[in-house]
DNA sequence: TCTACACCCTGTAGCAACTACAGGGTCAAG
DNA sequence: CTTGACCCTGTAGTTGCTACAGGGTGTAGA
């Protein structure tokens, strides 16, 4: 696979492959006799998953970790078990999120097909998550 | 509220709550006489607003139109209509990931405490999304 | 054959969204 | 009355792309 339709495929640009390949997240792939990148069905994958993961608001060093999860298989149990853990409470605080978001823009088109005032309350659910010190 | 404290209640460094403020983001606060930002509960809450937005990879330019609908009282119900739907179609994706994520950053969790090898097949479950055409 | 066009290559420079100073002012505590 | 923790306005650096510039490759049509 060229590096075009890889870059189709993840609905990534091609510069941004190559970027990704000079920083390590992506390994080199072999090249044709004319110098052009040939990947395979790991690097498809690799990719779609750093795509996603980046959609999902993970930093790249957060997406580098995650994929050690699955590089590494000398690590430690103990290793392996934190930062899964980490991410998952991260995660959870994530659907939270989302869920609440989903709720109001829901509410708010279903208002708005009702022909009522749409009394958007969308900031309110992402609220302050500890009240300050007043 | 002075904004270190504004900034501490929202886990934002003082800096960015300034750029926020530069870009139109957070509309400029009243000032003390020695010319410090003061800050009310609805800058908190909009603020609040934008930081968890951001962290769910929402970009600057999506948080401005989620916020305009709260701020645009007087926008066509089409419009809001548009904008809400196009998001909420965009969080159903972002949570199907993050179910898929933290089930098996649940299973590594799990296959680590019972001792066996975590064969971790994380990459597997943001996989692509269309398939190429071979 | 040859040429036109879509693709690939390696740079380097720009943009988005912060982040970190530099150089200076404010203010409550001791 | 000074010391330290805050605030101010710049400007420059970092991260994560994104867009050229300048050049090579490959194949389809005249």
């Amino acid at each position: 696979m060229k590096i075009g339709e890889l870059a189709s495929a993840t609905a990534t640009k091609v510069e941004t492959v190559r970027y990704y390949e000079k920083i390590g997240l992506l390994p080199p792939p072999a090249r044709t006799s004319a110098n052009y990148r040939a990947y395979g069905h790991d690097h498809l994958a690799r990719l779609s998953f750093i795509r996603r993961a980046r959609d999902l608001g993970f930093t790249l060093e957060a997406v580098r970790e995650l994929l050690t999860l699955s590089d590494d298989k000398a690590q430690s149990c103990d290793a392996v078990d934190g930062i899964a853990r980490v991410h998952l409470t991260e995660i959870d605080r994530k659907v939270a999120d989302l869920t609440a978001l989903r709720g109001e823009l829901d509410r708010v088109i279903g208002s708005c097909r009702h022909g009522t005032v749409a009394d958007c309350k969308i900031i309110e659910t992402l609220a302050p998550r500890t009240v300050p010190a007043k």
